[in-house]
DNA sequence: TATAATCCGACAATTCCTATCGGAAATATA
DNA sequence: TATATTTCCGATAGGAATTGTCGGATTATA
């Protein structure tokens, strides 16, 4: 509906990635990079906020990487999210026309609305874990090897 | 969450103007665009949009303007959004690397849970008409000048 | 010490959103 | 019919956000 950035995308397949070898020590950012197709150093600064917002964990210097700061099945997308909106994102009504409004009182209208909008996208988020996206992949993956038997 | 276009906004205060005078003939699009403090060349686009989805009706000519096409209770945000993506807006996967991919089936695997998403805002916005969104503003009114009472 | 990796700030490139413009088409009114 | 009014439509400019790149600092391993 709203558009989502490329970068929550990008976030969710490296933390995807490292679910798939979670307790197999920490994993390189040019490694993710390239399974995942994604600009190594655009994926650095992603991971980078994915480590502020507390779900992984770094590992710096040599035979350094990322990690998995909880398993896959506590990490939920909202918290991907939310990393990346870096915990401050009050939508709204930024934007709006300043000057004190004769109109339709922009500020208060919609704001319980949105918020009510941002509620079930949450709600949503944070259902969907690490590990439900890994038992998708898994069932996409058999349903294709079917097909290919056919 | 996923950040609301200001357009979006631009278009509810537009149509919530014309719910207000709905029955009373059509509005000029300036007029709703100083009234609502939106930019009028701007303003005409998105109304443009606003035809092009059945939300709004357009009287061409001098004394035209626009008229919303159903009562106020019957027009919902989802209606008002969905005719400025212009009906087509397939987020899905769009701008993963095309070049096929080793990594993750990256299309299929994201597009589930966005569906998911989508429909959460959906019902959201469904349920929220511009009648609500007048009987909100009345009830705001009228707190605002009970504190002014005080 | 040499090498490997993350960290960090700056900034370049690109895309998308916001906004403006000129004029064509349609309609009402006189 | 003439004129004023208003929507319609395409092009495009401006600006902000997103996406992506770079250089070097820091931290750790061997």
């Amino acid at each position: 509906m709203f558009k989502i950035p490329l970068k929550v995308q990008y976030a969710i397949f490296a933390t995807l990635d490292l679910a798939l070898r979670y307790g197999e020590g920490p994993i390189k950012a040019k490694v993710i990079a390239h399974r995942q197709s994604i600009p190594t150093r655009f994926l650095e600064q992603i991971l980078h906020a994915l480590k502020q917002g507390g779900v992984v964990e770094s590992i710096r210097g040599a035979q350094g990487g990322y990690v998995l700061r909880r398993p896959p099945s506590q990490v939920s997308l909202i918290s991907i999210v939310e990393a990346l909106n870096g915990f401050a994102e009050s939508n709204a009504d930024a934007g709006m026309n300043s000057h004190a409004l004769r109109p339709l009182r922009q500020e208060s209208l919609l704001s319980t609305t949105w918020e009510r909008v941002r509620q079930a996208e949450r709600e949503v988020l944070q259902s969907v874990t690490l590990e439900t996206l890994i038992e998708q992949h898994r069932q996409i993956e058999q349903t294709r090897a079917r097909m290919y038997h056919i």
